[in-house]
DNA sequence: TAGCTATGATAGTAATACTATTTTGTTGGA
DNA sequence: TCCAACAAAATAGTATTACTATCATAGCTA
């Protein structure tokens, strides 16, 4: 029972910040629902607002377009990441288990005792693994990423290459492999589910083992740890 | 000079065949320079005819909408790929020195030898890399997965995949790691100029040794020879 | 009680994503 | 040589998208 969560994000992100009143965790909850449904494509706020009984113009009153909503969505779950790993790692001291504790985390992400009642994490999950790339690949990133809008993940990445360097202090790649491992966490559970012959991994339903597995092998072989 | 390249692409991809027709190579042609110049969500058919002075009409008469004008355009580079590394490997029997050079092949695909007069490899390069991921994220990809539509890049997965299991036989994870290569590469061509914190490659312009030296380094690692 | 603010209600515009119809131009065959 | 077939252009039209603007109202707040 995580009682307190803070998620900050960068006030560019929104133009009215959606986490202070009801209508804008309405509009943070039913969001997420309807791009996990639809997808992000055929999402518009005037189905949104159908949707959750409001109107397109209060849902502009909180974000600039479904781009800055989706921005939004990303940077907030890679937030509560973030948050998770520093709340399982807290007392580990061994950069070795500190890493498994971090893949794992980012596999099970979705599993994660849920603790802030509009966002569905399990839902959001499947939004980033699905979308979340269509964030950054946009004529926009060099522009929004001045602005700050990736730092979340950039921080994440961050994170974890610090504990990569930690285990091997001579490694050149500890940013690559850290942001490898957050992409390819993503792509093979969404090759598992949709593109089998792209993984070796079989994925059901939201048993993502085999993906943890794979991904401490290619981690710890990537480090000569195994 | 590669004459008669014969780029054989899955019939549904196209309403009418483009390569068969002048107006249809003309769509090809400056599709992707308006899609690099504006970007795929800003492209329109609209924007396309008048920019090479046909109609809208007209090239619906050729594909179904811009999606699968994309997915026509990714295929055709993947496929284009294939038939590189297939010239490229030609004589070799070595399989190490096979998958440097498929790497070097996926990493410079845009350098080699332009071919054929309505494809500018290079900048198609650059659609792939920065757009090629939001053709299977869809919430079509499973019946578009059913007709065949992505049989190019799953073929070249397939091609790079025999031959890592050529080098280490008991490899576990050979389509990942293939299918991680061509992801790596895009992913690390992109964050090199735009988002240079996700990496540890330095990229500019089209200088992408770095990016290449990297993928070997993963590759190899993963495979036990370094 | 006056005033501020959040939301809702409604309207309107330009662009997008198409479909349909008619006209024009070209080519290849009888 | 003329006709048929067909590709492409020209034009028009529709529903939806992506907004922006205005006004009304309900609730709280000083």
């Amino acid at each position: 029972m995580a009682v307190g969560i803070q998620i900050t994000l960068n006030e560019r992100l929104y133009v009215r910040d959606p986490q202070e009143t009801l209508l804008g965790k309405r509009i943070i909850k039913h969001s997420i629902l309807l791009i996990d449904e639809i997808g992000f494509e055929a999402f518009t706020f005037k189905k949104l607002a159908q949707r959750m009984q409001s109107t397109e113009a209060s849902v502009y009153r909180y974000f600039e377009n479904k781009h800055m909503l989706l921005l939004f969505l990303v940077s907030w779950f890679w937030e509560w990441v973030n948050y998770l790993i520093d709340i399982n790692t807290k007392n580990i001291t061994d950069p070795k288990q500190k890493l498994t504790i971090i893949i794992s985390t980012m596999v099970f992400a979705s599993k994660e005792n849920p603790s802030i009642e509009y966002v569905n994490e399990s839902v959001l999950h499947r939004i980033i693994i699905a979308e979340g790339a269509k964030t950054y690949h946009t004529k926009l990133v060099d522009a929004e990423n001045k602005e700050g809008l990736f730092r979340n993940y950039k921080s994440l990445v961050e994170k974890v290459s610090r504990v990569i360097l930690t285990i091997k202090p001579d490694f050149q790649y500890p940013r690559a492999l850290a942001s490898n491992l957050f992409e390819m966490a993503n792509n093979h559970i969404y090759f598992g589910k949709h593109l089998p012959r792209l993984t070796d991994v079989s994925v059901d339903e939201e048993d993502y083992d085999e993906v943890e597995t794979m991904l401490e092998y290619f981690a710890f072989t990537m480090l000569g740890v195994n």
